[in-house]
DNA sequence: CCGGCTGTTTAACGCCGTTAAGTGAACTTT
DNA sequence: AAAGTTCACTTAACGGCGTTAAACAGCCGG
């Protein structure tokens, strides 16, 4: 046979594209190879295991998300990153099942992670404190995107029957008081700034 | 054959203690029958799919977290709950991987979010707010504890060739400076209690 | 005594990740 | 140019998975 030699970035691509059409269920070796009409077995030559294509494949997807800083006000800059990030999660269908392990894999190019502490030094934090906000603020919008993601496929919440009896005797005042805002989402955005701009003020009392 | 009765809070003990003793991975439907002598697809009787037991485990085993409160300071109760919770979620093996889909599940016990929304509520912070504030806590705690347990199992960092030169050729000052804040992990302790600083921060500003 | 319901077993299907062995083209050596 | 070696891939197969279909035993009301 000839020899159209793969590369580890073609398999990867492959990989992003049947990820985009078929989802997540649907990202298998075999699939992934057909995309590339070669049989499944080759792809062990450019990749450990699936859980290590995925890894990689997240890393690959990942890399691609370019920060714009304008430096006027470093805590819209956080912002702005933050959306972008987001956005970027979002982007790309069923990215945050990726993760198999639930390690912190963090920005995985470097340029990304010196733009980010470039903004946290340069408003004044210290050393530990600029490597804490980084992973910190990184683990929220992750954590936020998968969730987000996962918007309408969410079962309902299933409120057991002892809690049914216990809520109508009045139990649950907060709660109930509540009942409003649990059931009408909301606005997501509102709700992503809100956590966002909890952190942001944490990270403002740490300048001296 | 006599009839034992099963009963779905049977399945979900068998399945919590094959989780502890076998691992995520270990966690298959034959597992969990043979747990209980019995055939897998006797589990289909109280179980729709894999799925479904994962997340009535993921809830079952979220029930007994008891949170305490002495209602002296409403920031030491959110901390001392949050330890709590992330202990909680670390005690038992691979808590963090039951949740297949990564959709916002939530405290599962009603009496466990009225506790909760009392705390912030008794502190000042309006009904929309304390709503988001339980739902941003929550999400970080549980995202941290799913970081913290897969320490180890992470993998290098995987620095990428292009990016070595770049580092030796002075590109990212930042990121070298802050070199060794990146090779010695630092306090986990510390590194927690800093993001939930941040968020109490961000809830303390809230209040009128 | 008997039909129907309940809860289980047995058997099997199709798909998955992964490994072992084979194979042919390209490169290297002579 | 012939032979040997290495690379990159194919074919074949294994064991395990979630899940379904069908058979079947024990219990019930009539």
């Amino acid at each position: 046979m000839r020899r159209p030699q793969l590369t580890l970035e073609m398999v990867l691509e492959a990989a992003a594209r049947v990820l985009e059409r078929e989802g997540y269920e649907g990202l298998t070796m075999r699939a992934v190879a057909s995309e590339m009409r070669v049989q499944a077995p080759a792809l062990y030559w450019y990749v450990d295991s699936k859980e290590a294509l995925e890894v990689a494949l997240y890393e690959h997807l990942m890399a691609d998300l370019a920060f714009e800083v304008r430096g006027e006000d470093w805590r819209e800059d956080i912002r702005r990153m933050a959306q972008q990030m987001r956005a970027h999660l979002l982007s790309r269908r069923d990215f945050g099942r990726l993760r198999p392990r639930g390690f912190v894999v963090g920005l995985s190019s470097m340029a990304q992670t010196e733009i980010v502490l470039g903004v946290l030094l340069g408003a004044g934090l210290g050393p530990r404190d600029a490597f804490y906000a980084l992973t910190t603020g990184f683990d929220y919008v992750l954590s936020w995107a998968i969730g987000e993601a996962s918007i309408g496929e969410r079962q309902a919440p299933a409120i057991s029957e002892a809690d049914k009896l216990m809520l109508a005797g009045g139990a649950y005042p907060h709660f109930t008081s509540l009942m409003a805002a649990f059931t009408e989402p909301g606005d997501v955005d509102e709700q992503f700034l809100f956590g966002l701009n909890c952190l942001i003020a944490g990270f403002e009392r740490l300048i001296p």
